[in-house]
DNA sequence: CGTAAAGTTGAAACGCATCAATGTAAGTGG
DNA sequence: CCACTTACATTGATGCGTTTCAACTTTACG
């Protein structure tokens, strides 16, 4: 890693997400600004943070994409999710536990730190932002257990299909979408592999499937979707488990509730 | 669902299972005591929580099996977890946000429902109660991510022999196994593969496998471990997933840390 | 240009799904 | 108490989706 100077507005796309989960004030929006303490840029396929470390800061992606993993015992690697830009790379420190995932930089990343005494004491004083994090934390849960639909009940098409088009809403929702349908995914098949659980072979003639129905179009990690609807239908996507449901009559931290 | 008289001691097992996530004095284990407001039986196959619902309560399981599913739009049903006694049904509550999974009884269940008014009030006056359940929606989170794994790298008898361990473990933490190695499991070979995204005849086939070579016993819902290191071996199971890792210096939501 | 990394293609093998039948045990009602 | 029913477990045959292996092609890049 290589330190850098420090924060520019280079934050924006953490202001960004953070929106989309709750709505700011002035003075909340001003705390966020404050929050990267340090930016670190990242080479591609260099950790960001290591299994059972005890970092005492919070990692968001600033820029770029990284992917949590972990080692099986029979040699392989899971990949088991993406962070992109806006995204907290390991939600460990809500419950003050160690990190219990690697998270590798697949492209070259600009990594926000925030320290987690930092943290607490500026959500102590913004109510809405802990609730932004901790509905950030159930997001990431959803797409746990979406991977899991994908990968116990969904074919190869499917999988890949649902990936794109899951890829496709979370870079949109950080502005990262060129015209709606193209943008830069910097992976390759055998990574996409790794993480739908599909060899990298056949990773390959799924995308070519799906180029030939002129659903996609995908070269040197730039997509294109050139049939979203098409997309979504194909692999049984629904893009409810990406966004905040309807507002409970809610469960309050502080002293006042979502 | 019939309702019960109040709570008896039946709430134990929530205790057991938050004791085994933080230490707590003895106000807060009266504040533990005094959480369950009403207890609820739900028979086999009835819902305890339906995908959607704006619940105001949270549901804990004290006694018997559930599982959380999603409705594929393939046709199939996808198992994500399950929940045993002790454990919170959903975590959606955390964020205020709506359930997001349906929950079910897979055998008689008997539910613990908190309103999620109450809980914040006393989560505020006892912090560790607070951390105790933050931590069980990492271990949560870490649970999906090791369906993950098993799904995505793991082949039929490792993913069995896994979920198989899993469950010793689990059942073990709330004193439910017998003699180290038998628990029941009331599920049938469908609903096992539903959650591992194998066939029932498979899943059949794998446990006869297991049974061959004198690894596992299992009849009637009732999984007798014959050979506990054997099946992690097999398997690749670690238990870390399930255990709170190393204090960090941490994170706090009130006035102290973990 | 030359070399390495990524993508593509074909052939063969395998794990697992599917279909369909049979077995077994535990109710249920006459 | 026995015939009937229902739910679940078991078994065999067959086929598909996917993996594996190995070669080959293309692209990126110094």
């Amino acid at each position: 890693m290589i330190d850098e100077s420090l924060p520019v507005q280079q934050t924006s796309s953490l202001l960004r997400r953070l929106s989309s989960l709750h709505s700011f004030d002035d003075r909340d929006v001003a705390a966020i600004h404050g929050l990267v303490e340090r930016i670190v840029n990242v080479q591609a396929y260099e950790e960001i943070l290591r299994e059972g470390s005890t970092e005492s800061s919070v990692a968001v992606v600033l820029r770029g994409l990284a992917c949590r993993f972990k080692l099986v015992s029979n040699g392989k690697r899971q990949i088991t999710g993406f962070a992109v830009a806006g995204d907290i790379c390991d939600f460990g420190f809500l419950s003050s536990s160690g990190v219990t995932q690697s998270v590798l930089a697949l492209s070259p990343v600009m990594v926000g730190l925030i320290s987690v005494n930092r943290l607490s004491a500026v959500a102590e004083r913004h109510p809405h932002l802990m609730v932004a994090f901790l509905r950030a934390a159930a997001i990431d849960q959803s797409l746990s257990n979406e991977l899991v639909i994908s990968l116990g009940s969904r074919n190869a098409v499917e999988r890949v299909g649902h990936f794109l088009c899951e890829m496709h809403y979370r870079l949109g929702a950080v502005g990262l979408v060129r015209g709606g349908r193209e943008f830069d995914l910097p992976l390759t098949q055998a990574e996409i592999g790794e993480a739908l659980g599909l060899s990298t072979v056949h990773v390959n003639r799924t995308l070519q499937t799906l180029r030939q129905q002129h659903i996609i179009s995908m070269r040197n990690g730039v997509v294109s979707v050139l049939d979203v609807a098409g997309l979504a239908r194909l692999s049984g996507f629904d893009a409810q488990y990406l966004s905040p449901i309807v507002e409970t009559p809610g469960f309050s931290l502080g002293r006042e509730a979502g």
